[in-house]
DNA sequence: CTCCAATACTTACGATTAGTGACCAATAAC
DNA sequence: GTTATTGGTCACTAATCGTAAGTATTGGAG
């Protein structure tokens, strides 16, 4: 365990709320609301990806960007980082189980995005013509 | 109509995906995978609220970001601003039928967050132990 | 032996964005 | 006249994002 040890406990008479400032649900929801997040789950929810083949296929993501990503996601348990001990190096990312159930949240919150897509342009069209 | 009216098709042979460095869609996976659109639409989803009732609600979050991400959601067409002349000032944030219809989609991905605080703190500890 | 390629990172740096605190405008109540 | 109220803006600092270059390792070409 760590120095110090986090209670898991909402203040007295109301649950956790992502709204309440001090509410550990908010470091989880900065985390998974953010746009590398979503298109690292998607990628990996067809199964484990090397790095470099997550990096050619999320397009414009720098290696260091790419590597925080994962780092993170690794640090609050949603993938796994399997490092073979060979030359060049080979390292694979899983979801794991707690990962896998994010793949439903994000999967709609993409979905929302594509199928969107004209709504949003015309509406930022209009506002941008006044 | 902008200057530059722009196409809302994809590439030939593909559809749009968020993958894909220029899709629309990534603009907008990037604007509502983000931890203060995410509250502002889960507040705005009981009714219309005035800004200075949005900033005590939403916790921690200052006025110059609340502008800013009020007016970004605005541009694009997810919300509604209307200022009464009235002294004090009155301005009032709703929600449109595109602005309802992130609604379900954000409300997934709280819930995901508030409900799997144990296992995110737990992993948490774990990695930072080793 | 030297040079290069391949992969997964680091590191240094500049750019962009987030966040803070002070200030403003208009008027009604005191 | 002074103060309180509301929804901002502005100038500034801190944090984060993103880019380009460098590192380590070693098998293979020449």
């Amino acid at each position: 365990m760590g120095i110090m040890t986090t209670k898991y406990e909402p203040p007295p008479g109301r649950d956790w709320s992502v709204l309440s400032k001090t509410c550990p649900s908010r470091s989880s929801l900065a985390r998974i609301a953010n746009k590398w997040t979503a298109m690292v789950v998607t990628v990996l929810a067809d199964g484990p990806q090397r790095f470099g083949d997550l990096r050619t296929v999320l397009e414009g993501i720098s290696g260091k960007v790419l590597t925080e990503t994962l780092r993170d996601l690794e640090r609050d348990g949603m993938l796994t980082r399997t490092a073979y001990a060979e030359i060049p190096p080979r390292v694979e990312y899983e979801l794991t189980p707690l990962g896998r159930t994010l793949i439903e949240p994000v999967s709609v919150l993409v979905r929302w995005a594509e199928q969107h897509i004209p709504e949003v342009l015309a509406a930022r069209d209009a506002y941008d013509d006044r």
